[in-house]
DNA sequence: TTGAAAGCGCTAACAT
DNA sequence: ATGTTAGCGCTTTCAA
């Protein structure tokens, strides 16, 4: 319920009813282990009756920090946030801060004007940020890091980067169980829809794929690149199909290339698995209900955001931190292979 | 690059540098009229020198307003973040307010303690709020509506709400756009999967269908519910399948439905468009490569979320804005129908 | 352990 | 058109 007096109320109103100074109201609510106990209840119980929220602006100004912090979404990327991971990445974020006194602001970062964002993180308004994903072309950001506390989603690309503090998924780790499930299976062309290799995890899935086809001693050769989109995965599989070389497997680097992939190999005539056996990336939703169901590689975005988030938090707070945390991925099989 | 002196600069030292009193430097960057054009130029010509960038806290406790506006996501909405809809509304959201002076506070709100996002907003963090998806119970947040500038995506839900402003889709005359492509084909016993009946959406578009439906003389009691996943797609088809009654056309509440409902169709040995003609609703990433490519319903939800921050920063300036803004739809043709 | 007092950087009357 | 003067609500030395 809001108080009668107009306006929120104030530290100064709680201090008057409970009787002790305004320092000592400050020092109740950020949780000062220097005052007694007997205080601390007629404080809080003070603080209840008049339902006082800590002013943020007035906080923030004295005391140097604005406990706000960003979360970069590289335009490019946005434009990708029909992609079920971003989002979840986002969501993991947001409901980690949920947890803390920190609040969320989320920045789409144009990319035709990155100055703007650099002087807006620069320019005292977040006390740190979590920025996910960046192609190489991103120095900016990367460099940001020496200036400002960050956190990057993935592994930052770039050879100047040394000290980046990042959570990324282990992706090489990923895409090789992907490909030997195609191997165990008995496949032994297995073609690849990679992902755009000026991202992290573009590369890493190719990476790990060709690792396990040379583990198996198979052919890779088979590759082609698509922007992570149903349509390009499409593309992309027609142009495979076209080279005229027989093909039993397919790693597509994310399930919505490999739901496009679907799409060309049935329009060829081919049947999944029977002639081709598809293992697709990020386990989406729609992998489960697609014909057949998508056998693919589990991470959890939502649980990489939270980590992102818990890391710079205990930064923030001088705690101790890991600079690099890989998440693990699974197998999540289905019919497809 | 940043001053030599430690510390970001203040508008004091702008003042300094260019022989102006701080009231005039506010002045200028808060771009008054009444303030010389040479005054205004040797300010600007101070504040570039110095790389100044006012400090939010200060001006925020100093003019009270905040310039943050809150995207509120309630918690149940954003377990259904990987709905592409609501994350395309985050990056519609995001874009507008990039363009403005306001920042974006991403707030995931706990459906069981509505308590504590109540007091965030009400606590003069914001500036105003973007609510996004709210069921009939959230009550909390319509009633919000007369102490704190809120604009809604959707209709807002329950009879007592009556001077919300909000932006919508128009969801009854999409619906009826899709059932009536499905009439056109000469469908006649059309069935449809409803989306969850305490979200407008939900509840508009079997409105929609069912309006439609009376028009054409056809039955209407070909109706399952789900709850917009793939998977909810799936079980509810073939319910539908399961009843035993001839159905030979299909309108799915939204598109992820759809492609559930794709499987169960296939699963009974049925064809698309042949046995069943199926259209869908959202128009996301995977219709056009689904097999067969959906016919579906668009709507801009990046638009939507656009539209939301344009209407709710008017209203913040005190410019004229409409209260109610629905947004049109259109039909997208492929070959499901 | 608690209180007094001095700002944090800015805006907004009010004067001039 | 510009300057002066008070604060905005909180944190944080410094004393007591």
């Amino acid at each position: 319920m809001m108080q009668s007096g107009q306006g929120a109320p104030t530290l100064e109103m709680v201090a008057a009813r409970a009787g002790v100074s305004r320092a000592t109201v400050s020092r109740v609510v950020n949780g000062s282990p220097k005052v007694t106990a007997e205080v601390v209840a007629a404080v809080q119980d003070a603080i209840a009756a008049l339902d006082y929220v800590p002013n943020r602006a007035a906080r923030s100004l004295a005391s140097r920090r604005t406990q706000v912090i960003a979360l970069v979404v590289p335009e490019s990327t946005a434009r990708v946030f029909s992609d079920p991971f971003f989002a979840s990445v986002v969501q993991g974020v947001a409901l980690e801060l949920a947890q803390t006194d920190y609040t969320l602001n989320l920045l789409i970062a144009s990319e035709t004007n990155p100055e703007k964002t650099r002087r807006y993180l620069l320019g005292g308004n977040v006390d740190g940020a979590l920025v996910v994903s960046h192609h190489s072309g991103d120095h900016s950001y990367t460099q940001l890091g020496q200036e400002l506390p960050i956190v990057f989603g993935g592994r930052p690309m770039g050879a100047d980067v040394v000290d980046s503090t990042y959570v990324d998924v282990d992706n090489v780790a990923g895409a090789r169980t992907a490909t030997r499930c195609l191997v165990d299976a008995g496949r032994t062309h297995i073609a690849t829809i990679a992902g755009r290799q000026d991202m992290p995890g573009g590369v890493d899935r190719l990476v790990g794929w060709r690792a396990e086809l040379a583990a198996a001693g198979l052919r890779d050769d088979l590759v082609e690149v698509g922007d992570f989109s149903p349509g390009d995965g499409a593309e992309a599989m027609r142009r495979l199909l076209a080279r005229g070389v027989p093909i039993d497997g397919l790693f597509a680097a994310n399930d919505q290339m490999a739901a496009g992939a679907y799409t060309a190999i049935r329009d060829a005539g081919l049947t999944i698995p029977g002639d081709i056996a598809v293992v697709g990336y990020d386990d989406d939703l729609y992998g489960e209900t697609a014909a057949p169901p998508l056998t693919t590689i589990a991470q959890s975005p939502v649980e990489l955001g939270a980590e992102m988030a818990r890391i710079l938090v205990r930064r923030l707070s001088d705690d101790p931190f890991d600079r690099v945390t890989i998440m693990p991925t699974r197998l999540v099989s289905r019919s497809s292979v």
